[in-house]
DNA sequence: CTGAAAGCGCTAACAC
DNA sequence: GTGTTAGCGCTTTCAG
């Protein structure tokens, strides 16, 4: 392909040539200025930097990549809702990559694609980064720890400059994912980080961050139990999710740990309406005091059923929420709920992704847990000294 | 650089000519075979999969790129918030590209920053980009027509394939913004697209699309108006937006048009929290049997506020939303609001941009405008039939 | 401190 | 139908 060079179209983008001849060096010279070198003398550099902006000269991203082999872009792997939790995840991982000097390529997963993360990934492998973060992955079989032939897969491949880490991944055969139907292998050869969720991908590097809603889940349940509820009904999240076992899991732990009884969980969806669904069968049940939902939306859902069905809320049933939505403070009554630390994940998470890409051979960094707050607000009190029926 | 050769570690990636050699056929032939492009026979193009298959081929994008000039990538501009409206929006874009075979590249300009949507659609420019969206753009002087140096700039290239409406905005030299302090100015030589705005850019094609929030606010207020409310209040959103200034233009000119007066306007921040705050000043105010929302969030608060001054919706005043929020139908009252049609207006700005990027001899395509709907629940109804001062 | 030469892996003409 | 030849605009050696 030839530069065009016609008349009257738009003259070519200035290449780092033009400017080299334009300040009188070499275009090595020109490289160097716009990479920081050290070893240009300040005349030189501002000459060229001069020349560079009478040009308007930009460099040219993808003659860079491929010479050098780095893309400096990140790719990020999201779930494609506007759902709170998941779109804040999502800005917090834009502004922690651009923090970083890194460019963002975001793919979204279709719920309830087969090909799901894994071709995601190979969607970004394809556009060429060098890093990956998946924001809470769904697995579309259920349990974490289902063997599932269709999800995503990877082999690997050691790089003559991997991480000590990177290499033991690597020695670790065992790990090695074989494809069920023996189509192509999914080869993640840079490193991923897995937020709100444990690594569905087997890479030369894999970090996880913001793996603890399980503790967030547990102070809330600890919350009611303390208000005196002799027990916590639970309105989960859709279980393929990974972020909603951790809030079951940390659920279920708190009321094993204060020896109060585990009633069966009502399963929604994340939405208002499945919350409204959940809370007309609640409604139902007299024994019913005390219901922490794995999300606001749901929350509300819920109580606005509870409230039609003639129950007062905090009176007769107290609700905690999940995320702390901005309209959970001005709801009726207002939420008491679960803030999460979306962009101390992120930046977190990125941090050491990016030290993992930069530093290969250096030991990663460690993570560290947000913290565990809850917004007390009036959905909640003690229970009611007793309503109908006798326990 | 040199290809990774040490045995022991994993080799490199394979390339074209990795997967000719073994296939047996030229480096050409594979580019052939990968590009679907035609003339390659069935038994070579299976040979050449085959072959890909086998070694892991994966085509390298950064030499795609640079060869050829495309990047086939789409960078979108957003606002970093996960407000449900840019959320949804952003998420709806990154649809429809996937659906159109791009990839998205992302920048978020920081609310206030004055560099703001010229940084971001800079730094699109430097990952290389074929065409870039700008969803959502404030413009931090206020008023649209403002003349503002420090926003963003552009130099624009005219070209002859402008649609008549892209045309006059290209064509209208006093909507040119020169740099104030003389510094470069941003060349955007390739197409853009602008979501639910006017164009802050000036770029050789410009689309916009979803630009029509004025009618769906006209729709709203006419509902109250129809109702019998004397006049419609408007709790606005940041008039930094132009999406907050549309809603308002559409409020006010169903407002003239039915000769009804314009009561002063109170402007939110989007906030439920704002919206909380104007309701409580609204309350005060006798006359007020009717607000108009800028969104949902702020409609949310300020029903809180006015339930918690002794006034009741729908009863006693009157609320219309904007946005249909997920737990909109779920609130205390269930909210009369008005839906945005985001994916549709993604899906057609972006089948519009990419019919420019791949046709630029072409007449754009012709816009068409989303539906105004309104969904009517509960926190609508008829005036009082006074209240406690004659009017 | 600076420069020359050699690719990076692919696409774009143009032969055959 | 298929192969050959040149680059695309940088970064990377390696010389000075």
């Amino acid at each position: 392909m030839q530069r065009a060079t016609g008349r009257g179209a738009a003259a070519a983008a200035p290449r780092s040539v033009d400017v080299a001849r334009l300040a009188g060096v070499s275009q090595k010279t020109v490289s160097r200025v716009f990479n920081d070198e050290q070893y240009v003398s300040a005349e030189v550099r501002r000459r060229v930097l001069e020349a560079a902006e009478e040009l308007g000269y930009r460099r040219n991203n993808a003659a860079r990549a491929l010479a050098s082999g780095r893309t400096r872009a990140i790719g990020v792997v999201t779930l494609g809702t506007a759902l709170y939790g998941p779109a804040s995840l999502l800005m917090g991982v834009e502004r922690a990559v651009r923090d970083n000097g890194y460019a963002l390529r975001v793919v979204n997963t279709v719920e309830g694609d087969p090909a799901g993360v894994a071709g995601a990934v190979g969607s970004l492998l394809d556009q060429g980064v060098d890093g990956i973060v998946i924001s809470e992955p769904i697995d579309e079989r259920g349990r974490a720890d289902t063997q599932d032939p269709q999800d995503t897969q990877a082999t690997q491949d050691t790089q003559a400059t991997q991480s000590r880490r990177d290499r033991q991944d690597a020695a670790d055969e065992g790990r090695r994912r074989q494809e069920a139907g023996g189509s192509t292998r999914l080869r993640v050869d840079v490193p991923v980080l897995v937020l709100s969720a444990p690594s569905p991908v087997v890479a030369p590097s894999v970090l996880t961050a913001g793996h603890g809603a399980d503790r967030m889940a547990r102070v809330a349940t600890e919350h009611l139990l303390r208000l005196g509820h002799v027990t916590v009904h639970h309105l989960a999240g859709p279980q393929r999710w990974y972020a909603a076992r951790d809030r079951l899991e940390g659920w279920r732990t708190a009321l094993m740990t204060h020896g109060a009884s585990v009633p069966p969980v009502i399963e929604g969806d994340w939405s208002a309406a499945s919350g409204y669904a959940a809370g007309r069968a609640l409604a139902a049940d007299g024994d019913v005091t005390a219901v922490f939902a794995a999300n606001d939306d749901m929350a509300i859902g819920l109580i606005r059923a509870l409230t039609e069905a003639g129950l007062r809320v905090p009176q007769d049933v107290s609700v905690v929420g999940f995320d702390d939505i901005p309209v959970a403070a001005f709801v009726t009554p207002p939420l008491t709920t679960v803030p999460q630390p979306f962009d101390a994940v992120a930046q977190e998470g990125l941090r050491r992704l990016v030290h993992v890409i930069e530093n290969p051979e250096a030991p990663p960094l460690p993570a560290s847990d947000p913290p565990a707050d809850l917004v007390v607000r009036a959905s909640t009190a003690a229970p009611p000294v007793r309503r109908n029926r006798a326990r």
